[in-house]
DNA sequence: AAAAACTTTCAGAATATTTTGAAAATTCAA
DNA sequence: TTGAATTTTCAAAATATTCTGAAAGTTTTT
């Protein structure tokens, strides 16, 4: 790509940050206004993030709480003013240990669930029945694996794997 | 759940992983064929599957080449047979591995990419592009880490975390 | 208490994705 | 070859998701 000024860079960094979320199951909206927030070293309101993007209220409102839920952003009240301000978490490894957290919740978090209720749903009394619950006992297991090693990733910063990362990290 | 007799457990198996699939970014239908695939112990032609999930032909050829391209499932030729047979990969430690390297693929290469572009477009010449080039470069690291622990945990099964589950996975 | 400033909600509109099914393309047997 | 069997394609229809904007709700100021 050849040489950008600051404002266009920031821009293909928003669009192709919205592009990417829908790729990851993230609204579109929601990773703009994201993306938004992260290169904005002030916090914004609603009224600027509306006329930065081109949305309407009503979709600035709804995606910032969706932010707040994924902790990836936070309400900033300034003294003198009435409106609320917005703010992004900056420490990128911090957002990308909400994101995992979230996600984790969000896509292995029910499989495990629903696996258990299909275990607990049918006996083993004939093969075919046996055979199943081999299935959903192996997809029990994995998931239970993939759960636990997300955990183990993000809960200690003692992790070696993390540790190792770090160090490259903060260079 | 009260107990289940076994079709009955099946359809709730196909239509869970469906449900939980589109929570993924992956498509009902894919999912559900798998799934069904994956439930049973013959392979399937394309009629059998458009019968028994009630979807029309285009439907289920273009999904079951998805799931080819995903390696979740392969063609079977059967002897004396026109028709093309699909079956799936029963392996659930193979097919999770497979999941997670298409994942791998699909959303993190990306980010890694457009992140490069973007440090190649900018000169650190002033204050606001350095701090724009530091959010970045966190990206970048951050993507590049997630990807290379991702590599490692698939590539090698003489990985300890891997050794570790699989001992627990072969009881 | 009333009004102004601001935030939230949500029904309908717009957009995006998935599905259908019939036509076109391909494969294979005779 | 021909033609029957099967697979693939793709435009249009159906469905699902996201967005808008005005009305309703809330908070703060006067």
């Amino acid at each position: 790509m050849a040489l950008m000024e600051l404002k266009e860079a920031k821009d293909k960094f928003i669009h192709t940050w919205g592009t990417l979320a829908t790729q990851w199951g993230i609204n579109r909206t929601m990773a703009q206004i994201h993306a938004l927030l992260l290169l904005s070293s002030k916090s914004m309101n609603a009224d600027e993030i509306m006329a930065d993007l081109q949305i309407s209220r009503g979709n600035v409102n709804m995606n910032l709480r969706d932010l707040m839920d994924w902790k990836l952003i936070y309400k900033q009240l300034l003294p003198g003013e009435r409106k609320e301000f917005f703010i992004a978490e900056k420490d990128i490894w911090k957002v990308a240990k909400q994101i995992a957290k979230e996600r984790r919740r969000r896509e292995i978090g029910p499989l495990i669930e629903a696996m258990e209720d299909l275990k607990e749903g049918i006996q083993p009394d004939t093969v075919e029945k046996e055979e199943f619950l081999k299935i959903v006992n192996d997809i029990s297991k994995v998931s239970i694996f993939a759960d636990n090693t997300m955990t183990s990733l993000l809960k200690s910063d003692e992790n070696w794997l993390m540790n190792n990362f770090i160090k490259v990290f903060n260079k």
